[in-house]
DNA sequence: GATACGTGGCC
DNA sequence: TGGCCAAGTAT
């Protein structure tokens, strides 16, 4: 254990059992005392979806995923539509694709059991360092280090550590190791996270409140708030683009499946141009094509995107049925298509 | 190491 | 309003 820090797994695990927020997925303290075991596929089914992702945001579609297929064999039964139906929203869609090829290696390779080492579950589709060490620590207690971003804000100022993300990484890992407990080490994990995510938040760290302000460098020295250093991003570039909505007689809607590679992969869309600074216009279908007011405006991790939406009615397509489409099944850049071509003047029909 | 990959909330 | 940020992984 490193010098002056022996006493922040006690005083973390203190704060945690009587402070943190209990989560869906989390057993409760008082479950804990009693037994209660964390379940691996909820534990790993949370973890994925919480990659880049908000507990907030979380919440909802952990209950419908849970309700709809309640153990990794009747997700790995699932359709791959119903399972990218059900992420429509979530983003970072090949994160669900990942998914499904890992429930179908547990449930087809593995007679339905998780490894129970973060290096065996590192090996599996959508895991990596740091799916794998929650899920080890969480539901196996192995004393592995446990780092996200928020472990990463938490222990570079308890060290005070200067070196700018991503480069610090393994400082960070290793020094997260040191402080890491070998008695529940799953609690541990998610005290951090918890800690981070609550009180020492990227912007105003509320110091006066953390139960680890004793063994804070960076509070000591004044500079909480400065920390971790990150090295300044790229600007985004914007992408224009075309899409068009068509619908026949009866309601039905032209959609396409995209590529399972690429952006939104897997995921249903209206066709379209590609996107690009000078996009060609790229009409599925011959037809009275009419340009809806509304532009769609939407930010990616690593690009802005404004798409011009045109809608038509006409019966020269494969529709997608009416009953088998719902706005919610769609991504959300492809809800804002369709938002936009809800207001949009349609033509009569051909 | 650098880049691709979503979305919504916050200030 | 626009950049930053969130329980990262794959290539």
């Amino acid at each position: 254990m490193r010098d002056g820090k022996g006493a922040i797994g006690e005083s973390l695990l203190k704060w945690y059992d009587t402070d943190a927020r209990v989560m869906p997925w989390r057993v409760s303290p008082q479950d804990r005392a009693s037994g209660v075991r964390p379940d691996p596929y909820r534990i790993w089914l949370s973890e994925v979806m919480l990659q880049q992702t908000t507990v907030a945001a979380v919440r909802d579609y952990f209950r419908r995923f849970t309700a709809r297929w309640p153990d990794v064999e009747a997700l790995a039964a699932a359709e791959d539509g119903a399972v990218m139906a059900e992420w429509a929203g979530l983003g970072y869609y090949a994160r669900a694709r990942n998914l499904l090829k890992c429930a179908r290696v547990v449930a087809q390779e593995m007679d339905g059991q998780f490894p129970q080492t973060a290096a065996e579950l590192q090996k599996l589709p959508g895991i990596g360092p740091y799916t794998a060490g929650a899920i080890a620590a969480i539901a196996y207690d192995e004393p592995v280090a446990v780092v996200d971003g928020n472990v990463e804000r938490v222990v570079s100022r308890l060290f005070a550590v200067q070196t700018p993300l991503p480069a610090a990484k393994p400082e960070l890992t290793d020094l997260t190791a040191q402080i890491t407990p070998q008695s529940r080490p799953g609690d541990f994990a998610q005290a951090m996270m918890d800690l981070g995510a609550t009180i020492c938040t990227p912007r105003n760290p509320a110091c006066a409140i953390c139960p680890l302000i004793a063994d804070c460098d960076a509070q000591s020295q004044g500079i909480a708030a400065d920390l971790p250093r990150k090295l300044a991003k790229k600007p985004k570039p914007t992408r224009l683009g075309f899409a068009y909505v068509a619908m026949n007689a009866a309601g039905d809607v032209l959609l396409e499946r995209r590529p399972e590679k690429g952006l939104l992969g897997g995921m249903l869309g209206f066709p379209g141009s590609e996107w690009s600074e000078a996009p060609t216009p790229a009409p599925p279908l011959r037809s009275d094509w009419q340009e809806a007011d509304a532009e769609v405006r939407h930010t990616f991790t690593h690009f802005h995107l404004i798409l011009r939406v045109f809608v038509t009615r006409t019966e020269g397509a494969n529709f997608t049925p009416g009953g088998d489409f719902a706005p919610g099944d769609l991504p959300t850049l492809m809800r804002k298509v369709w938002d936009a071509a809800q207001s949009a003047d349609w033509p009569q029909p051909e």
